[in-house]
DNA sequence: GCGGCAATCTAGACAGTGTCTACATTCTGG
DNA sequence: CCAGAATGTAGACACTGTCTAGATTGCCGC
């Protein structure tokens, strides 16, 4: 016992070292957090981490299904301040790149096809994919309602792509965090000719 | 001299490096190429890179600039196939999804904000990137002649956007290879309501 | 209460990596 | 023809992920 400095077991590693590991995360990339690093955070060491992830790749997915659940969270509340269709749309696309920019390591994170691949069963993360598509086919359905089953699939294949990609646009700097609004706004407008 | 097996001076280092770790980034992604294995690949010392490469992320860089080179370049050769405006723009986004799928791992490498960020001078990239958005941007030009410059910008951030997302989604997985010509498709239809 | 067992954590080792320094070889211009 | 620049090799260092072995602790049945 002793509940000194440093007791041998200590209480709650899995959750302190996916705490350490997310703080790791905001200032530097995925491709850049070392699990000593993060075993280092924690005050544990180096071969702690093994006992709860199976090997550096799993923590990353740990790490994914959790910042996962974060974006479809920040959407959830955008879908929910009310407005028309339309509105609640552009707010959900808003809050989406909102989180990439906030959190770009942790967004890129998520779509890395090294560490989330939507085919095998990656456990949390899969439910959360589901949760996000949910989401957006609601609002589709909303928007075209008179659009058949692949209509409405090919709208919100548009929209989600859109969303994406000015969010992964934005926080590799390629467009300014002020194009994306005007780019959402032209989303629904009438075609040219 | 001797021109037996291995001379010292290998002749064109700097290129049989390049193209040795293009082949790698074919099956591996950029994360996993170790500037040590491309070495090996190219017949030579561990160490040999560093005279003709500063670092590892200089190889990389260049050889996203390479990469940018190539998808400017199906992209321009798409949007010369002729047709109308709106067919070229199509077949140029196709060919945008075409090249990220076919080079997943280049694509990524690209895109990737820790080897390209447009800000700084990246040398041969910069101007690979300009080239891409003029190409874009004198379609929006034929497609929005209407629009005044800032509109055209947003219709032009959108469309990037738009085919960049699809190749993100579809190369992570997310989306099936088929989803992208429908999805394409609703981009210039008429507004829902 | 207590003894053993499983969970948890530490320590050490190994191969692999990027990068530094020192040295060897070859090319080239004066 | 030869000095210096360009190019290549060898060795070392710190760091990484992961394996094995051993230490410590919590817990469950008796």
């Amino acid at each position: 016992m002793s509940r000194s400095a440093a007791p041998y077991h200590h209480g709650n590693l899995a959750e302190a070292l996916e705490t350490a590991a997310r703080e790791l995360l905001e200032k530097h990339s995925a491709a850049e957090l070392s699990l000593r690093e993060v075993a280092r955070q924690a005050g544990v060491s180096h071969n702690a981490p093994y006992h709860h992830y199976g090997d550096r790749a799993s923590l990353l997915k740990s790490l994914a299904a959790r910042s996962m659940a974060e974006l479809v969270e920040v959407q959830q509340q955008a879908a929910d301040s009310g407005g028309d269709a339309r509105g609640r749309l552009l707010a959900v696309g808003l809050a989406y790149v909102e989180y990439a920019v906030d959190h770009s390591h942790a967004f890129a994170l998520i779509y890395d096809p090294e560490v989330c691949v939507p085919g095998e069963p990656s456990g949390a993360m899969g439910e959360h994919i589901e949760a996000n598509h949910a989401l957006l086919t609601g609002l589709v359905a909303e928007l075209w309602p008179h659009a058949d089953e692949a209509g409405q699939a090919a709208h919100a294949a548009a929209l989600w792509s859109t969303v994406h990609g000015l969010a992964q646009l934005v926080t590799a700097g390629h467009l300014p965090r002020e194009a994306v609004a005007p780019a959402l706004a032209t989303l629904s407008a009438p075609a040219p000719a």
